[in-house]
DNA sequence: CTACCGATATTCT
DNA sequence: GAATATCGGTAGA
């Protein structure tokens, strides 16, 4: 069996279902296989938190393609993202891979993340980029292997296994519940709520005061 | 642990 | 010019 019809008869799901399923899979690239213990969905079409809310960029382009295929973002001028892309072709619906922990390569692992904690070394979405050595010209990859491989779980989660909350960072649509996270998992990142506003005026011109 | 701050691509206003 | 799906360093409790 190729597990790649199965992976996107998955993927094709609603979004709000395939998040959670999506924890526990094993993602391997480079060398490293981390396993996932933290997701977030974007639903493009509604969610005012997503890239795609207000159409299509040279950036998102991916999230509107195939399903089973890599969404990899450069943000901050500094960090980069990635998101298992889902919906049918043209739904720009995404699962973003915030936190994982490191199941085999842990050496490699620990040599791209400059000496971090074991438990930091994927924890967090551009961590989880890093250990994986993804960045954007992996952006629009298929997840199906050899070189970049998505392997959902195939058993079942115990009950209360899974938790949710609202996403990470998020000034718009904070309120949705669509972060979703293997329960007490010690690689989870911490939650932080978006930054109420730059307020960051800066004194230009004079001294001031008084 | 919390809080601030800088790095700066991409997009929006 | 300002905001953002972030992180690492530094300072302080």
């Amino acid at each position: 069996m190729t597990g790649s019809a199965d992976l996107v008869g998955l993927l094709e799901r609603p979004v709000l279902d395939v998040a959670p399923r999506l924890l526990g899979a094993l993602v391997t690239h480079a060398g490293v296989t981390i396993r996932l213990t933290e997701v977030e969905a974007y639903d493009g079409a509604e969610d005012p938190g997503s890239h795609a809310y207000r159409g299509r960029t040279r950036r998102n382009a991916t999230m509107f393609g195939t399903p089973g295929h890599v969404y990899v973002y450069f943000t901050y001028g500094m960090h980069h993202c990635a998101n298992v892309v889902c919906g049918p072709e043209g739904v720009p619906a995404a699962v973003l891979m915030r936190a994982g922990d490191v199941v085999a390569g842990v050496d490699l692992a620990r040599a791209r993340r400059n000496g971090a904690p074991d438990r930091d070394l994927a924890r967090g979405p551009a961590r989880l980029c890093q250990a994986l050595a993804l960045d954007t010209s992996h952006d629009g990859a298929s997840l199906a292997g050899p070189d970049l491989l998505l392997q959902p779980r195939s058993r079942a989660l115990a009950r209360g296994r899974v938790s949710t909350g609202p996403r990470v960072g998020l000034r718009l649509a904070a309120d949705r519940p669509w972060r979703f996270w293997l329960t007490d998992e010690p690689t989870v990142s911490a939650y932080r709520p978006a930054v109420v506003r730059t307020t960051r005026r800066r004194v230009d011109g004079g001294p001031s005061t008084e």
